[in-house]
DNA sequence: GTTGCCGCTTGATCCGAATCAAGCGCGCTG
DNA sequence: CAGCGCGCTTGATTCGGATCAAGCGGCAAC
C-alpha cells in the first residue's frame, strides 16, 4: 500500500473513530490492488471475503438474475462496499465491477469482524455506515415504486445538480445505458424521456446537461428530501459526493 | 408494561446480548400502548423520537409520494421497525400504521444512542441488525428492477410456501391489495395474474393459494437465494417469520 | 333482515415502456 | 487514414401493466 493512502482511509468516516492500534491491526491484513477496467471484482452468490476501498477509480454494483442484470450503485473514491455481508459473513447480494481502472484495498472479513467487537468507537462507526446504506436503499426502492421513469430522470437531475451546488449545467458522470440501468429503464427509453423534458426545462447535447427552467423541472420532479436525500448532513456516510447511487 | 412482555422483548436478537443493567436502563424509559386498528402510528419526515416493538399485532410500513402509496415491509410480533432513522437521529423515511389492533412498545431513541455507545454486546447486536435490514432491502429493490409482475407474485408464493414448510396450500397472511401494493402493482393486475397463474401450477381460491405443480411454478419464479433469501439463519434477525416482508 | 361499505374480480381501454431494428457518430486500432 | 466496434439515437411495433368502470359478495351496523 503506497504511503499516502493509509491515511486517506484512516480518514474516512467508517475508520476515523477506531483505536490506532486496531486500525493499524485491519491494514496489517489489508493490501491494495490495481484492477484494469470492466473486471469482475466480485460475483453474487460468492462468500464475502473481504471489504473493498475504493481509492481511485469507479466500481459499479449490480445484480443479475435469469438473463437480466440491472445497477444498483456507482462507487467512487473514497468509498467502502458490501459492508453488510461482510458483517454478516453472508453471500454477496451484488456482483461488482470496475467501470474503469481503479485501485482497491482489501480488508479480510475475519480482521473486520474481529476488530468491531473489541472497539466499540469502531462499532458505532459501523453503525452509523450500516445505517446510512440501509437508508439510501430504502430511498432508492421508494423512487422505482412511487415514480415513473420520467419523473425518475426528473428528480435525479435535480438531485445531481443540487450536489454540483445548483449549477444549470453538468455533465453526466457515467454513461447514459448505465444511468438508464440505475434509474430501473432501457437506454432507449432514457434516451427519448431525456429528449421529451425539453418541455420540462431541460436540454441535452451529448453528455451535457443544461437545466433551462429549474421551476418546470421541479415541478416535474418533486424532490422529496425522504427519497432524494441527503440526510442533514450527519455524522455519517462518507465526503465522496454520490455520483449515481451509493449504496454500497 | 406486562410482566410476561419484558422476558419477551430481552430475548429478541436485538436486546438478548446486551449487559442487563443496560436493558433495564432502556426499558426505563420504555412503555407499552395498544393502538387500534388503521391508525397512523409514524408519518414519514417526523424526526424519529421511538423504536418501536410489536408486542402484538401487525404493522405496515409504507411510502407516499405525489398521490401516491406504496407498501414497504409488514411487521409482525416480536419484530422492531424504524431502528435505522432512531439511530442516525433523522426523520423517518417511512410511516407506519396498523392492521389490526396492536401492542407496541416504544423505546425513546435518546436512550437508545446512549446505550449502544457504551454497550458493545448491544452494539454488534445493533450491526447485525441493521445488515439484515440492508439486505432485505437489497433483496426488495432486486425482485423490482429484475423481475416481472408475475415472476414476482410467483417467487413470491413460492417463498411463502417454503416458509409455511413446503405446503401445498396455505392462506394469504394479508390483503390483496396490500400484497399487490408490497409487490409494486395494482389489486387488478395482481388479480389478474394469479388468474393466469393456473397455467403455472396455482390455483387460488379467496385467499387460499394451492400450488399444483411446484415443478412449474419454479420454472417460472426461479426462486434465488440471493433475492428471496434467506441468509442462512445467522445470529440475526429474529425468530418471527416475516409474512409479506421485513425491512424496518 | 336489510342496507351500505369495502375489498375483490372482471372487462374495456389507454398509456408507458420494452423490444426489435436500423442508422448515426465518435474513438480506437490496425 | 480506413475500418470497425460500441454507445447512442430514432422509428415502428408489441406488450405489460395502469386506469377507468361496473358488478359481485361478504360482513358489519343499524
Amino acid at each position: 500500500m503506497r504511503p499516502h493512502e493509509l491515511p486517506e482511509i484512516r480518514h474516512l468516516p467508517l475508520f476515523r473513530d477506531m483505536l490506532q492500534a486496531n486500525f493499524e491491526a485491519l491494514m496489517q491484513g489489508a493490501y491494495a490492488q490495481a484492477f484494469p477496467a470492466a473486471l469482475e471484482l466480485i460475483r453474487e452468490g460468492d462468500p464475502a471475503d473481504f471489504l473493498h476501498v475504493v481509492i481511485s477509480g469507479t466500481v459499479e454494483l449490480y445484480a443479475r438474475w435469469g438473463g437480466r442484470e440491472c445497477t444498483m450503485a456507482v462507487i467512487r473514491p473514497l468509498g467502502t462496499f458490501i459492508l453488510a455481508a461482510c458483517i454478516k459473513d453472508a453471500p454477496y447480494l451484488m456482483s461488482a465491477r470496475t467501470l474503469e481502472r481503479a485501485r482497491i484495498v482489501l480488508i479480510p472479513t475475519s480482521d473486520l469482524r474481529a476488530i468491531f467487537r473489541r472497539d466499540p468507537e469502531f462499532a458505532v462507526s459501523v453503525i452509523q455506515e450500516l445505517a446510512g446504506c440501509y437508508r439510501a436503499v430504502v430511498r432508492h426502492a421508494k423512487g422505482l415504486k412511487l415514480r415513473t421513469s420520467r419523473e425518475r430522470i426528473a428528480s435525479w437531475l435535480a438531485h445531481r445538480s443540487a450536489l454540483c451546488g445548483n449549477v444549470a449545467s453538468f455533465v453526466l458522470p457515467v454513461e447514459k445505458r448505465l444511468l438508464a440501468s440505475y434509474l430501473g429503464m432501457t437506454p432507449e427509453n432514457l434516451s427519448r424521456a431525456l429528449k421529451s423534458l425539453e418541455a420540462d426545462g431541460v436540454t441535452m447535447d451529448g453528455m451535457r446537461i443544461t437545466i433551462t427552467d429549474r421551476a418546470r423541472l421541479h415541478a416535474l420532479a418533486k424532490p422529496d428530501r425522504l427519497i432524494d436525500g441527503p440526510d442533514p448532513a450527519g455524522a455519517s456516510s462518507g465526503s465522496h459526493p454520490p455520483s449515481v447511487g451509493n449504496e454500497g
